[in-house]
DNA sequence: AATGAATGAGTGTTCATTCAT
DNA sequence: CATGAATGAACACTCATTCAT
């Protein structure tokens, strides 16, 4: 009866592990970029030996990918959490996109974005990763935008909403590079800049 | 009498070493990322020996930096370039815009832009370079916006123009993103979906 | 009562596992050689967990050692069991050399033999040991011998029978390096070639 | 007129830190087996830093097998020797082979002989490399010896002298085994124990 | 008695950088 | 000016060994 129990915690614990791992080397990965985030300081950060790394990796680079599929599956929870939001309220659109925009730094942590679409230039595996996790992002958005029209009174073909959403995600990422370039900007150039944007993009509310 | 010329023959020589590793250097990043273009690669492809380098560039980071402004100062030629373009017709705008966000990979060259960008992300000084080249592309960008309304007869306020070169800017850099992701977009949806951007952004033709 | 059973029978299972583990570790260094045998790969073998391979063995030299000693005793029961066969038929000489002679390989396990001499070369305790056993091998073979001449009616001084045993050893040694660098010779070939010097070893039946 | 020794000067001292290295390396390696001399002693040996060894050779695995083709290599040599001696004199054959019986440790390195044997055990390119320089040497031992007899006027037919090789070379490599298990051997032991082999094998003298 | 997670010293290897030529 | 041999400090990775459970 306490065997499942104590397996599982073995288990809980072996998953614990991995994600220290995973959380430290996304950390070095930040803060110093993949290539610079040596397995010393991923295994420091992390509290474990650099050996032990080993056990739960096959090797660094499985551990890069482990962090890109990662982030990649948080993009991806993170766009299903907008259409919960939206069958919750009407209005929730326009929220969730402004927030989105007045913090896209914060929300997909550029260091890391762009280091992986820079390696997906480069990797061939990174970029299958990143363009089927985008298609399947692709797709709820077009279904969440499609859904924000519907219910505004105000239907869109699908050919409209895909249009919409492209310009809706170059714009995003474009935030990413622009919060870079630009980081002491007005916030409210920000908002006034993107309102047009939105108007044309989102339903009004 | 000759010393003058010999010595800016040789001048000349040095800069077109200098240029020729440069070059060199610039290819090799491109192809495999800042990081995994060695040192030797490069003076096998600027066909040099690997010590000369060290002739022309303090470290291997004096080379990445010197590839990063001059990347910079590509853009505010192509950016200035603009500017003269519009000056001869009233309806370059459209034009180049259009063949930028055609082609904004070919342009921008997407694995050297986004690694500069991660690489600013984590690298002060480069943060500043970026910034500083931006700040000037933004004020030409302004300028030429607003003489080409002006031109159009339809004058803009400079607070005006400025939320449209955010716009602008952040659009163009997003599709640098866009085409790593969808590379195999089709192009008349790119254009579908810029067009009303566009034509907020710019005036018609 | 039952304590010693309980003992005995800790004792052989206790035996047993050591059993287990030193044939998995001669398994895996037959295979992979002495260095390249992980204890990881002989706990897998042996169906244990790495850490309890140290209840039964110091160290993995101690388990190489042990690998090396009971080789050794093989060899040397191998000798006995001549000895014995001799007593039985006085043509049995013929039949186990030429045995001996045909299928080297399969005898010596020539990956472990090899190894194990070139380990004596480096290893003094390994020199020892295999010193030692050969010591006993060659008393035994010159009995063996001195024996087999004697029921042929053709004694042998202790002089002459050294020498025999000393080319004996040799080419059979010899013929485990010959089975490696031209393993499609052909049986006769080998048979042939070793007839005359079997005429000379052992006496005729 | 001077480039060619200059240049030459430079290939010169290029195969002559190759050399130093590999010697340094095969001296390593017969110390202490070819796992165990690290690339760090072989630089130290070799009087090297350890990263320089990477300008002439590959990796440690091309460092092996060069020093174990490089031993093929010159037992091939020595065999060559042998017939030339043979054809500057009649009386040679039985004073080289004596030479060879009385010291075949000198001659063939116990260590590094033995491993290598090992190694044609477990690595296919290893088995390759030492099966066809032995058929070379094969070769060139059977016209040696019929040459040989040939001289004595007592022709020997191929088959013959095949079978001869065979004996003499696995009592050869034999001996090299027997110099490590029997170390202290008298050496009038060896050199009557191997009188009638040789007797057999070489014409008398 | 048995596990296997954890350690850490050691491995082969790479590469920016220097310097004798 | 130019070379490329040489360095040495990293690096990713392995594995015998230990120890809390």
């Amino acid at each position: 009866m306490n065997e499942p129990t104590q397996k599982s915690k073995a288990e809980a614990r072996c998953e614990a592990q991995r994600e220290r791992i995973l959380s430290a080397a996304r950390k070095c990965s930040i803060e110093s970029g993949f290539h610079a985030a040596s397995m010393a300081s991923i295994a420091e950060t992390a509290g474990v030996s650099a050996g032990l790394i080993y056990r739960y990796f096959e090797s660094k680079n499985a551990i890069i990918l482990a962090i890109i599929q990662r982030k990649l599956d948080e993009i991806q929870a993170d766009i299903r959490e907008l259409q919960s939001l939206n069958r919750r309220s009407s209005h929730a659109a326009h929220q969730v996109v402004r927030r989105l925009a007045a913090q896209p730094v914060a929300i997909l942590e550029p260091g890391l974005f762009l280091e992986i679409a820079a390696l997906a230039t480069r990797d061939q595996q990174v970029a299958e990763a990143l363009r089927s996790a985008d298609q399947r992002v692709r797709a709820e958005l077009r279904a969440w935008l499609m859904q924000a029209w519907e219910k505004a009174g105000c239907g869109l073909a699908e050919a409209q909403a895909l249009e919409r959403v492209f310009v809706m995600q170059a714009v995003i990422e474009g935030l990413v590079i622009r919060a870079i370039k630009q980081p002491d900007s007005d916030p409210d150039l920000v908002k006034d800049s993107l309102r047009p944007l939105l108007a044309y993009l989102l339903p009004v509310d």
